[in-house]
RNA sequence: GGGCGGGUGGUGGAAUGGUAUACACGGCGGACUUAAAAUCCGCUGCCCUAACCGGCUUGCGGGUUCGAAUCCCGCCCCGCCUACCA
């Protein structure tokens, strides 16, 4: 017995890593018309001081198995890689350690590509790009440019959200739950000039475009709802000679408007303020604005508010409406005015009852499910609720009957509806000493009416009564009612959850739950529109109102535009020469780069200007329309800048003419896949869809989406199941895992965890599995490249065509399933199917009967599949098993095995037999066996007919090459 | 409150209308070893059983179907995103 080579990852994985960068293995090549290319792109790393954490190996891993994948089938690959290296954590670990941003990033770099190189990752590295290299941000620069020509960048003197510890402005994705999401300071107010840049001119085209991609649903939805596109109507009213805009959804329900309610920061406020309120008013503005974010994002606060004095109009109704002031209504949406509907929107419904306002409905309810052709009816439904115990009089009619309701009744001819909500409860109850507390609208309920089998669309009052006591008499019931239900009290909870009917749910929401009414219906106390349907009414309204200049169709979107300016030194310099004469003019085109200069300190100022304004040579300069002295922009572009276009850099990387040549662009773009975290949805992914939007309306790129497709992966957790931190001190470093198991084992581990897209916990326990295979793979085909040359004395046994063809079937299927797995993302399934045919391969009497004389070429070419099978997950083993094979070329740019279909058509294959759906047996039968074939040969089974005695077979079901099922009566 | 996921053994998970629990971890037993590790072999959802046979089981309740983890209705629970957005 000869000793085999040992597995040992620590020699194989760098020596290969080192051939293929030698060799240039992995380079995309430039307008190969020859080949079909192929863009994956996982989104750069920001190169902090930790280097790779293993949530990065997940990704990178993933792609990088289908970018070889996808090699090895002929496409020409693009798999780049660069570094997203503006940024806050730099800027901080540079503050602290007075060291230049710029070194740290270099010695980050460094670190990033080392563990890169360690995982064996197939990246064209002669592609790297920087975002911090000048040559890079060049063009950053010049997009802007590009930008500001089009109107798309302008400046603002806005209240921007200031982070008092970082002393920077930030964008508001950047708030989070009031607070600086990096720091969590509290944010604070504060006015600056900034540059915004105008997203929501691309509002639309963000929302629409979604349809000619291929994103994940979530991403999309989230991105919907992000932008938050919202149609509906601006209304003018005049208070005190003030002209008040409000935005509402809901014009429908305008004449149920009863108040206005401005925004605390409504310019409006102090012009419509009378005298006798203006103290109230000052107090109440003062007070919101003193109030940090946080408090003011608080869910379930009270409503507060002051009146201003003013009236409006109501345009409809001719009524009066008071203008109050409240802080539930943000200045930074819509118009920042409201008119209020208490009757339909829950806020100011909530607001109304705090402050006594008064309350219309102007649509009625309508529930139930549509019925065609229905009889009318007038009726009541009734809730009697007992003050003394809180507990509420119900009917239960039984499970099958419709369960508990309230007591409902018809009206009988033109009787009073009042009277007979009190004559039902009488005649079902008993009770007759009520107090009436409340009624409903008029709420029209469809329903089908099965024991008189007749649709019917029922006009139903609503009465709330409180029992004044407990004197009750007997019941008045109808033959047909007589032992039908039973009377119980029953407590609100309970009749929450037990009273299913749409209608008695809906009455008991409105009188014990305080619930208003927000759906769809026909309108009430509208004048000229009654009883048309709110949807229409939508339209009609805000036509009459534009008819008469009063208002106009509208569209909002909860996306603002971008605050693009940061008080930095880490970042672009905004290209722009502030003149006093000119006003803010653009940098020329041929003076790009603006670079950044040296400085000694890199802190924020006090005064909210970034570092670099403290560098008078810098700052100092001459404007470029007039030539007279003129000053700097000193705000940076915030981090999402550079990654706003990154990708097409890409295709032409070392361009100094362009940022990218026009026909690279042609060839590569879209990229096809793009992978990353979902926490980039809302804003890396949108920013960049818009530049690059941007860029295709000004014919600079070839396609209006830049990503044809977007994944993301799952969270990787710590081995407690929270999420990974330096203060937790759960952070895993893929460093330690490469150099005890080696790149193979956590690369293969990391796709075994589980589904790629969602959330998993670290686990080294589970590491074992994969190293095992790995080991198992290795010792199996270390045998069987020995057997190659040697003849072993195995006495060969059984039919060695039989085998041949089982083992050849079995690679087959593997083969099927792990391209199928690889293209559509399930890693962990591609490796157990490769655990799986090892299995088999390893067993002994398959590995003994491998090893015979003759079965050489059987051998050969189960290890040559095997081999190239696992060459995108386990790149550095398959590459010298490939080797050892004798093989001279790289594994990575061998053929991809062809799948061969003819190989699983024979043999037998397995039928279930069922009686009743219940599993009885087993067969095994040829895969084209009829029908007819398969019924008799399951008859014949004992345990089968032993079941089928037991009754007669009324029906059979044959699913040919599955199954076959018996239904015995 | 709204939106989107999800709930399967001791654990990670597989199966998208056709043998539920593949694959792996862990556990138990055995082989090899002076011993341990590593490796190899066997068993491993629950109940009944000496074993076979059988019964039960995919959060809970109902429905559709010859057949449901999978489809439909209702409920419970968990996660993520979002939130006075009028």
């Amino acid at each position: 017995m000869n000793e085999n080579k040992k597995y040992n990852p620590r020699d194989i994985e760098p020596k290969w890593q080192q051939v293929w960068e030698d060799t240039k293995l992995y380079r995309a090549i430039d307008d190969d018309k020859t080949r079909e290319k192929y863009y994956y792109l996982m989104e750069f790393p920001y190169p902090s001081g930790d280097g790779l954490h293993v949530g990065h190996v997940l990704g990178f891993t993933a792609l990088d198995i289908m970018a070889r994948h996808k090699r090895m089938q002929g496409f020409n690959v693009l798999y780049p890689i660069g570094f997203d290296e503006f940024g806050l954590p730099t800027e901080n670990y540079a503050i602290k350690n007075k060291i230049a941003p710029q070194v740290a990033t270099a010695r980050n770099v460094a670190n990033f590509r080392r563990q890169f190189k360690s995982l064996g990752i197939s990246f064209d590295w002669d592609r790297e790009v920087r975002t911090s290299d000048p040559g890079y941000y060049k063009w950053t620069q010049w997009i802007f440019l590009q930008l500001l020509q089009k109107n798309l960048a302008y400046q603002a003197e806005l209240p921007i959200n200031w982070c008092p510890f970082e002393k920077t402005g930030l964008a508001n994705e950047e708030v989070v739950d009031g607070k600086h999401e990096r720091c969590g300071t509290p944010v604070e107010k504060k006015l600056l000039k900034q540059w915004v840049l105008k997203i929501t001119a691309y509002a639309d085209r963000l929302i629409q475009d979604l349809k000619s991609v291929d994103y994940l649903d979530r991403v999309a939805s989230q991105q919907i709802n992000w932008i938050g596109r919202s149609e509906g109507a601006e209304i003018d009213f005049k208070a005190n000679n003030q002209t008040i805009t409000v935005y509402t959804t809901r014009p429908d329900t305008l004449a149920g408007a009863t108040f206005l309610v401005l925004a605390p920061e409504h310019a409006a406020v102090t012009q419509i303020t009378t005298p006798s309120q203006k103290a109230k008013v000052d107090a109440y503005v003062k007070q919101a604005q003193g109030e940090s974010e946080v408090a003011r994002q608080e869910t379930d606060r009270p409503k507060t508010g002051v009146f201003t004095g003013a009236t409006a109009k109501n345009p409809v109704t001719g009524d009066d409406m008071p203008v109050w002031v409240a802080d539930y209504v943000l200045a930074g949406y819509g118009t920042g005015a409201i008119m209020a509907v208490p009757a339909h929107d829950q806020r100011d419904h909530e607001f109304a009852q705090a402050f006594g306002l008064s309350i219309k409905p102007v649509i009625e309810p309508v529930t139930g499910t549509p019925q065609t052709d229905p009889e009318h009816r007038r009726s009541i439904v009734a809730i009697v609720r007992d003050p003394k115990t809180g507990q509420i009089l119900s009917i239960n009619w039984g499970a099958a009957n419709g369960g508990n309701l309230f007591i409902g009744g018809g009206a009988e001819g033109h009787e009073d509806l009042e009277a007979t909500a009190r004559r039902e409860v009488e005649e079902e109850t008993g009770y007759r000493n009520l107090k009436l507390i409340a009624t409903s609208e008029r709420v029209h309920h469809h329903y089908f009416a099965h024991s008189k089998n007749k649709a019917r669309l029922i006009e139903a009052t609503g009465f709330y009564f409180e029992l004044t006591n407990d004197d009750h008499v007997a019941q008045k019931l109808e033959a047909n009612e007589q032992g039908k239900f039973t009377v119980e009290w029953i407590t609100p909870a309970q009749a929450g959850r037990a009273v299913a009917d749409d209608l008695h749910k809906y009455l008991f929401n409105k009188f014990i739950n305080n619930q208003i009414y927000t759906g769809a219906g026909p309108l009430i106390n509208s004048g000229q529109f009654d009883g048309l349907a709110n949807t229409k009414a939508k339209h009609a309204i805000t036509k009459w109102l534009s008819d008469q200049g009063l208002g106009r169709a509208a569209t909002k979107y909860k996306l603002r535009d971008w605050i693009f300016s940061r008080q930095h030194y880490w970042g672009e310099p905004i290209p722009v020469i502030h003149c006093p004469k000119d006003g803010a003019v653009p940098v020329p085109e041929d003076q790009l780069p603006v670079t950044l200069p040296d400085v000694e300190y890199y802190e924020p100022t006090d005064t909210g200007e970034s570092p670099l304004a403290a560098i008078t040579d810098w700052v100092n300069s001459t404007c470029p329309e007039c030539g007279g002295p003129a000053k700097r922009e000193t705000d940076t572009m915030p981090n999402w800048a550079g990654s706003s276009w990154y990708w097409l850099r890409y295709t032409d990387p070392h361009n100094d003419q362009e940022f990218a040549a026009k026909d690279k662009l042609e060839y590569w773009t879209p990229v096809d896949l793009y992978n990353g975290g979902m926490e980039h949805t809302t804003l890396h992914l949108l920013y960049s869809r818009f530049w690059h939007k941007f860029l295709y309306d000004q014919n600079l790129v070839p396609t209006p989406e830049p990503y044809a497709k977007r994944t993301s992966h799952g969270m990787i957790l710590g081995p407690d199941g929270v999420k990974m931190s330096k203060s937790r001190g759960n952070v895993i470093n893929p460093d330690h895992v490469v150099e005890q198991y080696g790149a193979d084992t956590i690369r293969l581990y990391e796709m075994f965890m589980g589904p790629f897209d969602e959330q998993k916990n670290w686990s080294e326990k589970h590491l074992n599995g994969v190293s095992r295979f790995i080991y198992r793979v290795w010792t199996w085909s270390q045998d069987i490249i020995t057997a190659g040359s040697q003849v072993t004395i195995t006495e060969p046994g059984g039919d060695l065509g039989i085998f041949e063809a089982e083992i050849d079937r079995a690679t087959q299927k593997t083969l099927k399933k792990v391209h199928r797995d690889i293209e559509k993302m399930q890693f962990n399934t591609a490796v157990s199917a490769l655990m799986e045919y090892i299995n088999i391969l390893t067993k002994a009497e398959t590995k003994a009967r491998l090893l015979q004389p003759g079965a050489t070429n059987l051998r050969n070419r189960t290890l040559r599949t095997l081999i190239l099978m696992l060459a995108p997950f386990t790149p550095h083993m398959s590459e010298e098993l490939w080797h050892d094979l004798g093989e001279e070329g790289s594994v990575h740019i061998a053929g991809w095995p062809k799948y061969d279909p003819e190989f699983l058509k024979d043999g037998l294959v397995t039928i279930v037999v069922q009686v009743n759906g219940k599993v009885r047996a087993n067969l095994v039968a040829a895969p084209d066996a009829t029908d007819a074939e398969l019924t008799t040969l399951a008859r014949a089974d004992e345990n089968v007919a032993k079941y089928l005695a037991e009754g007669k077979v009324m029906k059979t079901v044959v699913v040919s090459r599955k199954l076959v099922n018996f239904v015995v009566k």
